[in-house]
DNA sequence: GCTTAAATTGACAGCGTTGTCATTAAAGGG
DNA sequence: CCCTTTAATGACAACGCTGTCAATTTAAGC
């Protein structure tokens, strides 16, 4: 019974036909020109609506000679950090009919910038996000804009006025949480900080400092450690702590994995948390809600900021001018057991 | 001085004058085509490297009316699992030409079966890879071969001889790991297992008593407990283990997540690890490296499976016919400082 | 060496879009 | 109401590759 026919493609031909216009004129209204009749855009989207016509898009990307990809580049292990720029390139991409694709390099091999622009050549990529910390290697950077190709950056450590980018405000993320836990009654406040190197590091410090300072409350020496964000790191800085400043009753790490070592540490140690040891991380990692004390923490928009990017991307490669080179997020403070006591609110 | 020439593609023509033959003959030599004389072919590989000839995407897809897309459908939020499975489809796709995708669903919409086969239709995608929990949605397979779509599944929980998959012997790395736990001088070791309705929990049980009873320790219901997957069960259980069963040493639990939940339990009751309690977990997330103590564990080879999966799709999608429909892989034993004392080898 | 079968090769027509450019219709100016 | 300008439209040629099928070459058989 079931007759095997071919089932043939829906082509703007036959959306053009139905319509009772010519092939380029339904191409233009299917691609939102504005050379169109009002009437005649209305009948041609009606007939493809119709036909349930989707365009071939191998077809476009040969005849416009362009690629309809962005790439996102990475070197970074961090699975739950690029996962979510996927996300949110992959929701922009569905939008404007682009493919997200995402490509891991080796910013230390000598030849990773000619693999890359031989990458972006072969595959034709249109356009491609760049993230920590290929977004700072300026060579790379510099490499590619001879190219011509179009790039938006996440986060980038330096910035200059040429460059597209989309970064998070850190330091008064760090600002915030610190006057949450200065908020719910704590007055002996530790810092527990990162790598020198890393800009966010220092920032989410800055804050940190800020706050004290605003509520009248000591930032020094005493109070200020630094870990290299592992776990293991905030172990030993909870023991370091609690040796030089044994009144501290809360530890802001400047990251989740220090700050669930801090935590492991106050454990053993015979504290509870909340109740006498507040713990606060940065960075929202995936496991930070499962931990156990679930963490306090700030969560950056990575999703909202790669959307973005990719947004931005797309119009760049379409043409438009976009006159705002940056876009400033704003990080969630995300409440959890890890400080959360009887919420005893001071203000 | 830069003359801005419009850079002329090279294409399959060019080849083929280079090397004195046809256009179509160029075209097979390239795609490995078994009807092209030796010292033609040379002749156009030869070519084709000297030009640097880098075959156009969009027009072979045309042409072939194949998108050489991949799509990877997943309705999971373990990022880690999900970039591993993204990671082994590139690695496939690379050596073949083809695009890897990954595409979030839910699949407690009701639509979304039909949205899946919509979007199979409108990206003309080749294959798909399904992993859990959507390997396991018969109307969802089913439909999507009544589509004649090719598709390989990773490891399913239940096994049809009419579908291509991959999968890992879940009983196996349960009972090694239990036997690691027995060959350090454990004799004592609770087993906190996952929820029955998922089939590796139930097949990882059956690898520790199968163990245990190998080596005539007891496996009862004194120590075989169960949680819920979380940390926070893992805590838990812990607690209800050791009032049960307090002369254990060793507890394995069904994921790494639990594992740590005991871990977190035993330090916050005082006891060391590992001397005092050896913790073994499973599914290596990238958490067990980064905690502290790290956790000794079992390595589901995943970017292998990914790997193998693709490139089993592509051979499947090329018209070849496989005999094997199913491949089974081993985990890694991971042993870390949570099991880890003396390595006091009993055997 | 001749006939037939098999292997190799190439000419050419698409694939479904978009770009170009000439043509036609509408709008505006006097 | 005619002439000029501008907007709208359509014919047709790419885009770079693969599929088809007929033509040609090579190998095999006797």
């Amino acid at each position: 019974m079931s007759s095997r026919l071919k089932k043939k493609r829906v082509t703007v031909t036959d959306i053009a036909k139905e319509a009772g216009v010519s092939l380029k004129t339904a191409s233009r209204a299917l691609n939102n020109s504005p050379h169109v009749r009002e009437e005649k855009r209305e009948a041609v989207l009606k007939a493809a609506k119709k036909f349930n016509f989707r365009p071939n898009i191998s077809a476009r990307q040969l005849a416009s000679n362009r690629s309809y990809v962005i790439t996102h580049f990475y070197d970074n292990l961090n699975t739950d950090y690029l996962s979510k720029i996927y996300t949110g390139m992959q929701q922009a991409c569905h939008k404007n009919g682009y493919y997200a694709v995402a490509e891991a390099t080796d910013c230390s091999k000598k030849k990773f910038i000619q693999q890359t622009l031989e990458y972006v050549s072969t595959f034709n990529i249109d356009g491609l996000i760049l993230s920590p910390p290929l977004c700072d290697d300026a060579a790379l950077i510099s490499a590619l804009k001879k190219q011509g190709i179009k790039m938006v950056l996440i986060s980038p450590q330096e910035t200059s006025d040429e460059d597209y980018f989309v970064f998070v405000d850190e330091e008064k993320s760090a600002f915030e949480i610190t006057e949450h836990l200065i908020n719910i009654g704590h007055e002996h406040i530790a810092f527990l900080g990162g790598l020198k190197s890393h800009k966010a590091a220092t920032d989410r410090q800055k804050g940190f400092v800020a706050a004290m300072k605003h509520y009248e409350l000591t930032a020094s020496r005493k109070n200020i450690k630094s870990g290299d964000f592992t776990m293991q790191s905030g172990h030993d800085a909870y023991v370091d702590i609690m040796k030089k400043l044994p009144e501290a009753t809360a530890i802001f790490a400047a990251n989740d994995e220090m700050a669930m070592g801090v935590i492991m540490a106050a454990l053993n140690d015979g504290k509870k948390i909340p109740e006498e040891i507040a713990v606060a991380g940065y960075d929202n990692i995936r496991f930070s809600s499962l931990f156990w004390p679930s963490l306090t923490t700030v969560s950056p928009p990575v999703i909202e900021m790669a959307d973005y990017a990719t947004g931005l991307l797309i119009r760049l490669i379409s043409g438009e001018t976009v006159k705002n080179k940056s876009h400033e997020f704003v990080s969630e403070i995300i409440l959890r057991k890890s400080t959360n006591k009887k919420q005893s609110s001071k203000k």
